[in-house]
DNA sequence: CATGTACTTAACCATATAGTTATATAACCG
DNA sequence: CGGTTATATAACTATATGGTTAAGTACATG
C-alpha cells in the first residue's frame, strides 16, 4: 500500500483545530504568551498530552515556540486560519439563508417556465 | 461575545474538513446534486472508499442524501461551515496584519505612558 | 556541582481513520 | 424471474491519533 497522502496546508489546519483541547490552547493563547504549564493547568491531562497537542498546533503553525530560561512560552499564530477563512469564503453563499431564499424563488421561477 | 457552540458540531466538521478528498466532494457539490458514481468518478479509489467519505461527511451535516429510483443523490449543506466561519472571527483580528500593526502602536504607546 | 523546575521524548496501548476486496441489497428492465 | 446498475456493508489491513508512565534534557539556584 502507498503511504498515507501528504497533508497540505489545510488538512493540517483542519485537522489541527479538530480537537476541542487545541481549540481551547488557542483561546488561552489569544490573552496572550504562556508557558506549557499554565497552558495545561484547565486540563485534566499530562504535560506530555499537553506537549503533543502543542506540537501538533506548532506543525500546523497555529502555535509559535520561544525560549526564554526553562520555559520554552508559546504564542497565537493565526495566520493558517486566514487560509481557512478564504477557502470557506466559496461556500460562504450557501450557507446564507437569505440567499438560500433567492435561490429557491429563481428555481420556482424556473418551473413556471 | 461569542456565541455559545457544541464542540462536537465543530469538532466532526473541522475533522470532516480535514480531508482533501471530502473537500473535493464538497466543491463537487456546490454545482448542484450528484449520484455516488459522479461523485467517485474524478478520483482513483474504489466506491466503497468514497462511500465512506461521504458517511463523514453526511454524519458531518454538510451532505444530505436523498432518493430517485437506485440512484442516492447527494447535496452540499454548508450550514455546519457557518458555525466554523463564526468561530474563526473571534480570532480574524489575530491575523489581519494592518490590525496587527494597530495592535503593536497602540502597545508602543502604553509602554510610552 | 547537586537538586529542583520545566519541559520533552520514548515506549506503549487503545481506538480511529482511510483504504482495500468481497459480498449484500435495492431498484430498474427485458 | 433473472440480469444489470447503483450503492452499501462487512471484514480486513496499515497507519494515525490521543492518551498514559517513565526516563531524559535544559536551565537556575543554593
Amino acid at each position: 500500500m502507498v503511504k498515507y497522502m501528504s497533508a497540505d496546508v489545510l488538512s493540517k489546519t483542519f485537522a489541527a483545530l479538530a480537537d476541542p483541547t487545541r481549540r481551547a490552547i488557542l483561546s488561552r493563547l489569544t490573552s496572550g504568551e504562556a508557558s506549557v504549564s499554565e497552558i495545561a493547568k484547565p486540563f485534566s491531562m499530562t504535560m506530555p498530552a499537553i506537549s503533543k497537542h502543542l506540537k501538533v498546533l506548532e506543525s500546523a503553525g497555529l502555535v509559535a515556540r520561544s525560549k526564554s530560561a526553562q520555559w520554552r512560552p508559546r504564542k497565537l499564530n493565526a495566520a493558517p486560519m486566514k487560509e481557512i477563512s478564504e477557502w470557506l469564503d466559496q461556500y460562504r453563499q450557501h450557507w446564507e439563508e437569505r440567499l438560500d431564499r433567492l435561490d429557491l424563488y429563481l428555481a420556482k421561477l424556473q418551473q413556471n417556465d
